[in-house]
DNA sequence: ATTACTATGGACAAGATTGTCGATAGCATC
DNA sequence: GATGCTATCGACAATCTTGTCCATAGTAAT
């Protein structure tokens, strides 16, 4: 019965990479760095193991050594991503300051280049799409707060009340986040051109649209 | 050899459902629907063949039989999702004729309510994200000559480039898809609650930004 | 009734995917 | 060098998914 298997070394066999062993930190972060590529490529349902393991330089057993099931990676590299997200956009807003129009120009490219860089505009439709909360979004509170802020100390629409900021904001989230994944599509669709400098320009027209509003911001109907 | 299997019914069968036969194009559109469900819901590579036959009442052979293989199954849904989406589109929009404020907001709430009703918006947006070109689309094109004609031949900001116009197309296109899937997360994270009212008021207050702007429209610096 | 056509589903096959188990190999410490 | 710890991987198992094959069951025409 039963010792048949010997699992001694094949001398035929095609010349073994040597077995390279990480630091369990380092290959968790390897292994998240591979599944987040994925999770912006395909989503999080579009995740597997094979796939990450290979791209990760490991088997797919490793990684569920590091993570303990398939569940807990996507877990894991979602907060992570969810945190990336979270500090670009921050570092990405809290660069402008004061309230010009240079400023809001700057912001809305900044916050423009983080959602393109790194695919996280995709990872926040994918995760919305796919029904995982999304708590990167509470960041937007906060950007709500501080822009209203400023608005009230200085001259630009100072009358306004917080709901109009608010849906400022929100209307530059969404069209910002829309634009970074669909946005080469519709723009080239209606004959602006789908490169990099025509989402520019849109995005300066954005800032000048907005920045008029902000001026104009008399209290009008409901 | 081999004629072993012998496919006689069981007499202990648990009193099988009588096999209902539906019409070749029947079959095809129940099924289609139940995938159709299934592309808003978990997008296009959320399809199963168990599922959708299941949900079409069908088994999965049978799905095959009519459509010959997933592949071909996938590409029928999403031509027939792209069509629906492009006529719903087409009917919301040209409601809306003559250039009156009230017109704007009917066609805002009516292409908001396209996108939401059916989950168009979420299609477009996994379509976009799975890497399918989407042609509904190309409608967009003829929403801005539309627009920019009705522009001309008014008073409101006759001299502005068709840029402009197409740009306003494209703002309201980005904000209005990218509202109907994570609308209610960002309007209730702002503090604006992410009820249908909170969501109605904004496409209120985003009718009357656009309006202003299409009276302002002086053609500005770049 | 008989025949022809085909929509239907049960059983099976092949591959993909997740998860388990045990052996091995690299590294630190003694 | 010997020992212990554990990261790593090969092999296997279980399940899911797609696709094939073929017998069966409706339906219409003869």
């Amino acid at each position: 019965m039963a010792r048949a298997r010997k699992v001694r070394r094949d001398p035929a066999a095609p010349a073994k990479a040597p077995r390279r062993r990480r630091d369990a930190a380092v290959a968790r972060a390897d292994i998240l760095d591979a599944a987040a590529r994925r999770l912006v490529l395909s989503g999080s349902s579009g995740i597997r193991l094979q796939e990450v393991a290979a791209e990760a330089g490991v088997s797919h057993p490793t990684v569920l050594h590091h993570f303990g099931s398939r569940e807990l990676l996507v877990e894991a590299v979602i907060a992570r991503a969810l945190e990336g997200i979270h500090q670009s956009l921050v570092s990405a807003i809290q660069a402008a300051s004061a309230l010009e129009e240079r400023h809001l120009q700057a912001m809305i490219d900044a916050v423009a280049d983080a959602l393109g860089r790194g695919g996280h505009g995709r990872v926040i439709l994918w995760l919305a799409l796919e029904g995982h909360p999304i708590s990167a979004g509470a960041g937007l509170s906060s950007v709500v707060e501080a822009a209203h802020a400023v608005r009230k100390a200085s001259c630009k629409g100072a009358a306004a009340p917080r709901e109009d900021t608010a849906r400022v904001v929100v209307l530059a989230a969404l069209t910002l986040v829309a634009s970074s994944v669909l946005g080469p599509t519709i723009f080239s669709n209606v004959g602006l051109g789908g490169d990099e400098a025509a989402m520019a320009r849109f995005r300066g027209w954005l800032t000048r649209v907005l920045w008029t509003h902000l001026d104009d911001a008399a209290p009008a109907a409901p």
